[in-house]
DNA sequence: TGTTAAATTTAGACAAGCCTAAAAATTAAA
DNA sequence: TTTAATTTTTAGGCTTGTCTAAATTTAACA
């Protein structure tokens, strides 16, 4: 059993382990922790006698099998819990990964088996993201940067990059969620601007904006 | 803002409240807490010191109104947890305790006022304990134990007084649940068995049984 | 009422997870 | 390639919540 410092510690691992193809510096753990390097060393060290890190003394750290598997399972649970808070308790999208933070501990297998099946087996949260299966497997997904796409091109909009509270709220205020179907009118070179057509509105929008929302186009 | 191991302390207390009227003695929170008592001396005045409970050495505690508004809370949380599990995910009324121990620890006023609408606003948990209101009154209900009711009575059952996974399964598979409709039909002097309806079907049940199921006879 | 017995508290330790400060290893730069 | 900068680890400490063992207070009984 793992306690929940141990559980947060394999998830940051596990999103970092996305990024980099070598094994993830203690400092980028601190980092992403919050916490100071030594108290990641101790824990690493901890999780590698524990067999779910693979850890040598100023080499990094990277996920066992083992550890992958935990990690997932976590952010499996934090998922799926942000899609019961969106979609029956009818949260914003922005506001429920806070909670989720906490829920995504609740240590036991029905529960979540149960809520999985409540929610009628979803493969993506509230943000886009995959909901690893039970067995730790996310599915690949082909997902571009609206910014990719090419004028008169249309796609559904399934994810966000950075999902910071402001940048969800200007998205709910022009009625950009995911399954939102999105279709390029036009592209201007100069500043990567475009303008977008969203149901029966149009909408101008910067490259910063185009460049942080997934897009799926099959 | 109470820790987790706080907030455990400060139900027992709540629990044990009802039946002792004199300040609850170190050693019953020492026994409900499955600790040692010179532990449950520490984290007592460490209670004290926040000033959610009253405590004088040698002479026992009680909680503050303070006290008991938190406890009520974390109970809220347990009860309406419990409702989501059974109502919602389809557990057994007896699978749900330790799922709601630890959901009730969940930091989110918000999460709760909209699990509460989604339940809509449910007065009771599965076992038919109240659910505290948020300002953690409890609405007191003349329940009474199906021993108490005379032949020829009848009730709905409102709760149980022993929530052993046992007793709870005992239950189910005589189809005895909360709401249940239960006649009276004859008692036993002797040994204060009785004979009751429920629904379409008579039933037998020992003294033992009667005196853990409460009715509500209005 | 004096003396056990029981209940309660204090003292000192320990594991988990964090910290600061200092030492050691690695990497970068001159 | 030798020194400086950076990264990482170690050493020692702190808090929370627990424990055991010992001391203290209260209750019970003869």
């Amino acid at each position: 059993m793992f306690t929940l410092a141990e559980e947060n510690y394999l998830k940051a691992l596990f999103h970092l382990e996305n990024d980099n193809e070598e094994g993830i510096s203690t400092n980028a753990i601190a980092e992403k922790m919050k916490t100071r390097p030594s108290s990641a060393t101790d824990m690493i060290q901890k999780l590698a006698e524990k067999n779910v890190v693979s850890y040598q003394k100023y080499k990094g750290s990277f996920l066992t099998k083992k550890g992958k598997f935990i990690a997932a399972n976590v952010i499996r649970k934090h998922r799926l819990w942000e899609v019961f808070l969106v979609e029956k308790l009818n949260f914003q999208w922005d506001e429920v990964h806070v909670i989720a933070e906490q829920l995504e501990h609740i240590k036991s297998d029905e529960l979540i088996k149960r809520l999985d099946a409540y929610l009628d087996h979803p493969d993506f949260d509230p943000h886009g993201d995959p909901i690893p299966d039970i067995n730790g497997i996310i599915k690949p997904t082909e997902k571009k940067l609206l910014s990719e796409l090419q004028i008169n091109q249309r796609g559904i909009c399934v994810g966000v990059k950075e999902s910071s509270s402001q940048f969800l709220q200007y998205l709910d205020t022009r009625k950009i969620g995911i399954g939102t179907t999105i279709k390029v009118l036009d592209k201007e070179d100069f500043d990567e601007s475009m303008i977008i057509q969203i149901g029966d509105h149009q909408l101008q929008i910067t490259d910063k904006i185009a460049n942080n929302l997934y897009i799926n186009t099959h």
